[in-house]
DNA sequence: CTCCAGGGGTTCC
DNA sequence: GGAACCCATGGA
């Protein structure tokens, strides 16, 4: 086992807010996911710490490094929302729904082929298909064989569309393919991707068929911690265009569909808010509006 | 039955 | 450039 200062994430508030799909609720709490071929069974512990059980894959007391990576433990998160706190009331108002939300650092294909299914679609779906793709062309994991990793680009580009009927990912299969070849064929290589220029990096995501703005930014944040894609003062922007303008009557759906494009952690905690205000409620008001 | 869910492509003007 | 409509699924 492996534990870990938690610094104020919260598990549940983290692996729920839609920014990954591939950890399951258990018993007291617990959470159990894959990642990067590796099978963890996580919890709160005593001591405001995070306790990672090993279950399949290399365990985490042999990596704490990967792991702190993964949870970003090694970023300053009250500061940041002392930041934004203080910049935005409103915003002030959505993180104090979800404090303990985490961005993660997600495998970057993994976090591309995720994503394009999440288009037009909802969280407990996005799940089942990410969890079928998995299942079906995914590499069982050593320890158990209840586990997989998530399909390699080079496992499903020679695929065809046809292959992945399984999925019932609707028209999805074809752009799942077309960013698997592409990255098979080098073109999506994660250390270019990190180091190119911003705008560079998120054009050539957008080259991938199905890949728009929205995909292309939870693919440079999500999946290649990008985060100079977002600095503070982006978010305050996104987040404050949402928040602050009256016509605005839902902020989440403003920054998915209207901008067309996310305002990083500040997104997330929105979602957060809209949450609380009871999802299928259209009623809710803008907080800024008060 | 209709609506729509954390988009994007295509086709118009 | 923006607006309308299409895309497959499955749940409400």
């Amino acid at each position: 086992m492996l534990y870990l200062d938690a610094n104020g994430l919260d598990l549940a508030q983290t692996l729920q807010c839609g920014q990954c799909f591939r950890w399951q609720p258990g018993p007291a709490g617990s959470w159990t996911g894959v990642v990067a071929g590796r099978a963890v069974r996580a919890e709160h512990a005593p001591g405001g710490r995070i306790c990672l059980t090993g279950l399949a894959g290399p365990a985490p007391e042999a990596e704490p490094a990967f792991w702190v990576r993964y949870f970003a433990l090694d970023l300053d998160y009250p500061a940041l929302q002392a930041r934004m706190q203080a910049a935005h009331k409103g915003l002030a108002g959505c993180i104090a729904c979800a404090p303990g939300i985490r961005v993660l650092r997600q495998p970057f294909f993994e976090t591309l082929i995720t994503f394009l299914i999440s288009q037009n679609n909802n969280i407990p779906r996005i799940t089942g298909i990410v969890d079928r793709l998995c299942r079906g062309l995914g590499q069982p994991l050593e320890g158990e064989g209840r586990f997989f990793a998530f399909p390699t680009a080079e496992r499903l580009a020679p695929l065809a569309e046809a292959d992945l009927a399984f999925l019932r990912a609707g028209w999805r299969s074809g752009y799942i393919l077309d960013a698997a070849r592409r990255a098979a064929a080098g073109q999506l290589e994660e250390d270019a991707l990190r180091a190119m220029p911003l705008a560079g990096a998120r054009a050539r995501l957008m080259e991938v068929r199905g890949v728009g703005p929205k995909v292309a930014d939870c693919a440079l944040l999500y999946g290649l911690g990008r985060w100079d894609a977002y600095p503070v003062d982006v978010w305050m922007r996104r987040a404050g265009q949402a928040l602050f303008t009256r016509r605005v009557k839902d902020p989440a759906a403003y920054l998915n569909r209207k901008t067309g494009g996310c305002a990083g952690i500040a997104q997330q905690y929105i979602f957060a808010w809209a949450r609380s205000t009871g999802l299928t409620e259209k009623t809710h008001k803008n907080p800024a509006c008060d």
